[in-house]
DNA sequence: GCCAACGTTGGC
DNA sequence: GCCAACGTTGGC
C-alpha cells in the first residue's frame, strides 16, 4: 500500500511542534478532532508509516512548522469518553465510537515556520487544500506532488 | 480584534 | 428538506 500524504492543524497556543518533540517518546495521541469530514479521514485513510506536515494555524505566522509521521492508524478518541477532557462528547461510548485518533511521531521542525502565503504563492500548490480560501479542514490529504513540492521548498529557502 | 467562510443546529 | 441563526475557525 502506497504512503499517503497529510497536513494536520493545530494551534500552537494549544498544541506545537516543540510540545510534540516534548511529548514522552516524541509521540502524540492527535486526539480532540470533532468534524466528520476530518473524522473520516482519521478513521478510514490515515495509516502507520504515512507522513505529515504539521500545520500551525491561528499564528503569527501561521504556516508549516515541521513533519512527523503517523505511527498508529486511527482508534476510538479516548478523550470523547473522558469527562475531564475538554473533548469529552456526552452519550458518547465505546461500544459506539464517533471520534477517532491516531498516534503521530515526531520527525522534523523547521529552523522557522514556512509560511502560507508561501505556500500561496508557490506553483503547483494552488489546489492544495490550506490554500484555498476558507478551508478549515483540520485534517487534509497532501499529493504526493504536493509534497514534493514543499520539500523543494523547504530546501531551497533553507527552512 | 475583525470578520469572512464554514459546519451544525433546529424550527418549520 | 430547507434555510436562518448561531458558534467556530482561522487569516489578517
Amino acid at each position: 500500500m502506497a504512503k499517503r500524504y497529510w497536513l494536520f492543524k493545530s494551534e500552537p497556543d494549544s498544541f506545537s511542534i516543540d510540545d510534540l518533540m516534548k511529548s514522552p517518546g516524541q509521540t502524540t495521541s492527535w486526539d480532540g478532532v470533532r468534524n466528520y469530514q476530518a473524522r473520516n479521514f482519521l478513521r478510514d485513510d490515515v495509516r502507520v508509516g504515512d507522513d505529515v506536515l504539521f500545520y500551525h494555524s491561528n499564528s503569527r505566522p501561521s504556516g508549516v512548522a515541521g513533519t512527523c509521521r503517523v505511527v498508529r492508524a486511527g482508534y476510538p478518541d479516548p478523550s470523547a469518553f473522558n469527562p475531564d477532557s475538554p473533548y469529552y462528547v456526552p452519550n458518547s461510548n465505546s461500544r459506539n465510537p464517533v471520534w477517532y485518533a491516531v498516534d503521530v511521531e515526531f520527525v522534523m521542525k523547521l529552523s522557522q515556520i514556512l509560511p502560507l502565503a508561501l505556500l500561496n504563492e508557490t506553483p503547483g500548490l494552488e489546489n492544495m487544500i490550506v490554500t484555498r480560501k476558507g478551508s478549515r479542514l483540520s485534517i487534509q490529504p497532501v499529493t504526493p506532488a504536493e509534497w514534493k513540492t514543499v520539500r523543494q521548498l523547504i530546501r531551497h529557502f533553507r527552512y
